[in-house]
Formats: structure tokens, C-alpha cells, sequence
DNA sequence: CCAGTTGATTGATATTGTCAACTATATTTT
DNA sequence: AAAATATAGTTGACAATATCAATCAACTGG
């Protein structure tokens, strides 16, 4: 256990992680997965969001974004508004419902990142999301 | 892009690294994934390694465990060896041709590794990896 | 207007992961 | 020793994530 490389000791954080967000979404009750989750809080955070700032902002195919997006929309937690500057695209909104389900991950996501920094001092978090930065940058540069 | 929390940052953090391992699978120019190669390595990290001991050390299902060491075998980097203390299991030993691909894994992960550590200091690497375990640590726990 | 680009959708398929059922051996209990 | 239980491994079914290619409609620059 103690002799992993960076590499082994970051897919065995990804596979907990996993874990982790898989619950949390069951916790909510709604047939939705950790990426629908993803989806509706960027969606949320941004104003006047489309598919394609979605699928750009995690880095995503568009294909996947339009499939998870359809799944919101059957689920009434997002619609589509027209997006007056160009008519292939639509504007997503947060339904009233979906507002609901947003409060409560907010809530679960804090109880999340509790127990994830549980004994680490915010220094250590701080270095933590500096660092796993630069190496996204790294990895993310060809 | 900056408002990210700790979440954000390392979901955006693994699947950069997912792609970059998936990268570097297709450099081997076999027909084999990642976790293929994560499989590889244990076994030959750990003399007498089992199916079982494969699941464990990764903590996933048996049955993903059986379907990625049967496709080892097929492209004959693996093969199977009586246990003497158990007749329901095997020892897996890697092949010649499976040493050969270990070596130029680990000549790969070396690169990987430098890539994603270009512009951290040692002392950065080394906190990131304690870091990144102790949150392992606390999402395992129940 | 035309050519090329872009937003979105759909189909196909790969990878990873989980659950449940099953076979064959091992181990424990009585 | 026989019965009950547990374990190693396999197989089937399926869910979640991801990518690629093709397509259509709408936009943009020349």
C-alpha cells in the first residue's frame, strides 16, 4: 500500500472520489448521475449558459453534454430558453425544481469537502488546489 | 475558470490524467486500456499474485478483475499457474512478452510523470502526494 | 450568394464499473 | 464424515462515462 508512484496514488483518490459523488447523487433520489450533477451547477453558476460553454468548461465532448442535458430537461430540472443571438442554440435554465435540487448539493458538496479535508489545515488545501492545477495545466499542455 | 472548488479542480485533474494514460495505452500500439496496464503492473510487483489479490489492491469487482486478466492472457502478456494451496485459483506470471511491455510502461510513466511535475519542486511533488493521500484516506473511511 | 464554420443532435462503440447468479473448491461446524 | 458456509473465479446483464463520425440547421466572412 505504501509503495505507490504519484501515479497509482492519484487513480486511487480518482476511484474514491467516484465512490463518493456516486452516493451522493443516490442520496438525492432523482435517477441522475455525478455528471448530470456537474452539468447543473455549472449551468447554475453561469449566466446565460449553452451546451457548447458546458462542454467546453469541462472539457467534454459535445456529445455527451447534449445527452446529459436531455436527460435534465426530461427530468424538469432545466429548460431551454432561445438564445436570441444565434437560433441553433438555446440558453439553459435552471428550473424551480431544479433550484431545489442545486440548494441540496450544495449542501451534500460541503459535507464532501468536509470530510475529503478532514485534518488538513487550510495551508495544505490551498497547496493542494495549486498544485493539482499546475499539473491539469501540465498534462493539459501538448 | 478560476472559481473552482477543491471538487472542481480534481475532477478536471483526473480526467486530464485519464487522457493522458489513454494516450500513452495507444502508444504501446497493443489493444489494451489503461487499466490493462494497472493490472500488468501489480502482478509484477507482487510475486504469487492472485485474481483476488489484483481486486483487492485495486478494490474493484471480481468480475472486471477476470475480464482484464483473460484479455492479458490472450495477447499472451500473462499466464495463469497452478496454485499449489488452492486448486480453485492461479498464480498469474507475466510472460516474456509481458516483461517487455513493463519496461517500456515504465519508461512511458517516467515521462508521464515528469510532464505532469514540469515547474513543482520536490518538495511541492512530495506534499501534493501526502495530500492527495490523506484525502483518499478520509473519502474511504465510513 | 457561396463556402466554410459552428451549435446541436444522433448512432455506434469503447472503457470502466457494479450486481447477481453460478461452479468448483476450501473451510468450518456439528 | 456430513452438512453448512465461505471463497476464487467466471459469466451475463447492464449502467455510467467517453469518444468519434455523420448529419442538419444556422451563422459568418468574403
Amino acid at each position: 500500500m505504501s509503495d505507490r508512484n504519484t501515479l497509482d496514488s492519484l487513480f486511487h483518490l480518482l476511484h474514491a472520489l467516484k465512490r463518493q459523488l456516486h452516493e451522493q447523487a443516490g442520496l438525492l433520489k432523482l435517477d441522475i448521475t455525478p455528471m448530470h450533477i456537474r452539468v447543473l451547477k455549472i449551468i447554475d453558476r453561469k449566466k446565460d449558459c449553452t451546451a457548447i460553454d458546458v462542454a467546453s468548461f469541462l472539457g467534454r465532448d459535445k456529445a455527451q453534454i447534449t445527452r446529459l442535458i436531455t436527460t435534465l430537461i426530461e427530468k424538469d430540472l432545466l429548460a431551454k430558453a432561445p438564445n436570441p443571438t444565434d437560433k441553433r442554440s438555446h440558453y439553459l435554465r435552471i428550473t424551480a425544481s431544479g433550484d431545489e435540487i442545486i440548494a441540496k448539493i450544495a449542501g451534500i458538496d460541503a459535507d464532501t469537502i468536509k470530510k475529503m479535508t478532514a485534518n488538513l489545515t487550510p495551508q495544505e488545501i490551498e497547496d493542494f488546489q495549486r498544485i493539482a492545477q499546475v499539473i491539469t495545466e501540465n498534462l493539459s499542455a501538448n
